[in-house]
DNA sequence: ATCCGGGACT
DNA sequence: AGTCCCGGAT
């Protein structure tokens, strides 16, 4: 047997009974679809039931409240699925006189119907023939084939919506689809997968290359720090202080101006009123001028810079500043954002 | 206490 | 690319 008709009958053989399979109704499948993004059936399961119970039809959900759909779906998350399924069961009543379409052309124009939700109402209520790509289908793919394309990028989504393409079974793809996703979540499950008693594990390069913990491959998405840079810019004739960096952090070893950093944007006042200012600059700071603040992106950061330029005070020097003229400024390495400041002010 | 999984919209 | 949310796993 090829792949499709193993986990078919693997499906068959093995899947849960849930309430809205063995039904071709699209608003009930619809109903079940948006209920299950993001959301595990023991979860789902509860809301399901009293959504059915209470819009009966999509007509009915039409009718309703916005309140009344938010409360309903109090406590479910992304609560923004709740206010899409009002438009588009209002939409449904006004284009297709309260029928639920049932092809992918027609659904993928709804609210919240995204290409996963167009693909099963349509192949689960039409059996037309659209692969779905849910979380299951990407890991069963990425490990039966050995793919590492992450899952997550653009290039790795097209992959396996075409790969899913190919694979699907075109005389039953509802049946095909199910089976996908049932076999991916009871089966070859995140963790722990039962390879054991996999039907297709003889198949699957994952399996048989040990990488099956390893797939599928997920791009980190690094959260990205936010970071307020504020440097000082003081000059003295034509020389400017400079700040030669550690080597922990960012910019390791090259150089920038005396800073302080904060984990707000505060207004000029507020920042010199920090004592580790004070205790270097004095309490009697001239500001002379103050740049716009620059947004600078890293790769897990971004920067808001500004310089503030101040009145030379006598100041306490701290061990890695540096007093250097402004025509030997180009020697010394200087991050971009640096470069930009200091160029907006000496045309270097 | 923190991480992870999971579709669609903007 | 960032945002929306919660529950289960670690």
């Amino acid at each position: 047997m090829n792949f499709t008709d193993e986990l078919v009958q693997w499906y068959l053989n093995n899947k849960r009974d849930l309430p809205w399979r063995n039904t071709t109704d699209p608003y009930v499948i619809w109903l079940s679809e948006i209920i299950l993004q993001q959301t595990r059936v023991e979860q789902g399961m509860p809301y399901f039931y009293r959504f059915l119970e209470k819009y009966p039809n999509v007509s009915s959900f039409a009718a309703a409240h916005e309140d009344e759909i938010l409360k309903l779906w109090q406590g479910l998350g992304y609560y923004s699925r709740g206010r899409n399924m009002l438009k588009t069961a209002q939409l449904v009543q006004e284009l297709h006189s309260g029928r639920f379409p049932d092809s992918y052309d027609e659904l993928i124009k709804l609210k919240g119907i995204g290409e996963y939700t167009a693909a099963a109402i349509a192949s689960f209520a039409a059996n037309e023939a659209k692969a779905v790509v849910d979380g299951n289908v990407y890991r069963v793919l990425a490990r039966y084939l050995g793919i590492y394309e992450p899952i997550n990028s653009t290039g790795g989504k097209k992959t396996f919506q075409k790969v899913a393409d190919d694979f699907l079974n075109k005389k039953f793809p509802g049946l095909h689809n199910q089976a996908m996703m049932e076999f991916g979540a009871m089966l070859c499950k995140p963790k722990n997968p039962n390879c054991g008693i996999c039907p297709i594990r003889a198949g699957c390069v994952a399996f048989k290359t040990n990488a099956v913990a390893t797939l599928p491959v997920k791009l980190k998405t690094v959260k990205v720090r936010e970071r307020f840079f504020n440097y000082f810019l003081i000059t003295e004739g034509d020389t400017i202080l400079m700040n030669k960096r550690g080597d922990k952090d960012i910019w390791a070893n090259m150089f920038d101006l005396p800073m302080t950093e904060t984990d707000t944007l505060l207004t000029v006042e507020e920042l010199l009123k920090q004592p580790e200012i004070s205790a270097v600059f004095g309490n009697s700071i001239k500001v002379i001028e103050v740049s716009p603040v620059h947004k600078h992106i890293l790769t897990h950061q971004r920067l808001f810079v500004r310089l503030i330029k101040i009145e030379k005070q006598p100041l306490k020097m701290h061990q890695n500043w540096v007093k250097i003229s402004v025509q030997n400024l180009h020697e010394l390495a200087l991050p971009k954002i640096i470069f930009i400041l200091l160029k907006n002010i000496f045309n270097l």
